[in-house]
DNA sequence: TACATTTGCATCGTGTGCGATTTAATCTTT
DNA sequence: AAAGATTAAATCGCACACGATGCAAATGTA
């Protein structure tokens, strides 16, 4: 106890209840997600889809900041599942652009009773829904920070 | 635009964010886990350890919220760098009981400085030090909710 | 037009996460 | 004490993440 520094203590860093609560809310999500056959990144792309219906790869990736090597293998497997079309633009051969099939575009109306109940399992007592609303304001407001910070490197 | 559920979108959901912002923290560290070469879920089995010096696997899971299926590869490859040591209780031949080597032991210094450098990082005008500890604290209320709710299944 | 640079995606290797199962040790119950 | 249940690690398979690199198409520039 004598030699620890405050500042190495797992609970006064901001890192790991972010990392443990992204995890634990992932889990949240599988009994709902596994119904669909889905995982949770692939719910996510789905989410941007069905928002905008046709995005490239680069443009997937900039919404959820990931990269086309995360992407590539996870899009194959949505095509696999006949989820997602991915069709190499003709205007210009690098992009690829992916869109909704038939079955997954249908996907959308299982799906929407989904963050209704996420919402309301993270509603208790000790968490009212304006408080929940201010900290995930919070929560966007430090992502602004922090993708800020890495983007000017 | 008209088929889209408000409850749909990336933005409103808060599970999104904290997914990002997760995934950016850790990249955060790797310029300053490089040095030391460890990866950021081995930096929080260190941050464990010099906490308690001896744990067991099941101690430091109950801590970082992981399964011995994570943490066995994790500790060993621990292991091989020479950083920690790995053995089999005599009195619970069941439990592995995981220590602290010299070298790990010494790493402690090096990375006292990680913290501050990090929490620095997130101080700014839009979000200063008070604001960040009152965040900081919801997020930690909210992990204990979910800890709740994914235990009593 | 030539050619270097940039861009968008794909590939590769390593390291997590995690559901499911296995194995061995310990505990419980009778 | 023997049988059955529980527990702690380990193992397995799959799906991310991500740094690094490769590659072809597009763009910029002389």
């Amino acid at each position: 106890m004598s030699t620890t520094c405050e500042q190495l203590q797992l609970n006064n860093q901001l890192c790991f209840p972010l990392y443990a609560a992204s995890r634990l809310t992932t889990k949240m999500y599988t009994p709902h997600l596994k119904p669909l056959d889905i995982t949770y990144p692939q719910y996510l792309v789905l989410l941007a889809l069905w928002q905008y219906e046709k995005m490239s790869v680069k443009n997937i990736g900039a919404r959820l900041f990931l990269e086309s090597n995360t992407l590539t293998p996870l899009l194959k497997r949505l095509e696999q599942k006949e989820l997602i079309h991915r069709i190499r633009s003709k205007t210009d051969e690098r992009t690829v652009m992916v869109s909704l099939s038939t079955k997954g575009e249908k996907l959308k109306e299982q799906a929407a009773e989904i963050p209704l109940k996420i919402q309301s399992a993270f509603t208790t007592e000790d968490f009212n829904e304006s408080e929940l609303i201010s900290f995930k304001n919070n929560l966007v407001k430090l992502l602004h920070i922090i993708q800020d910070k890495t983007n000017n490197k």
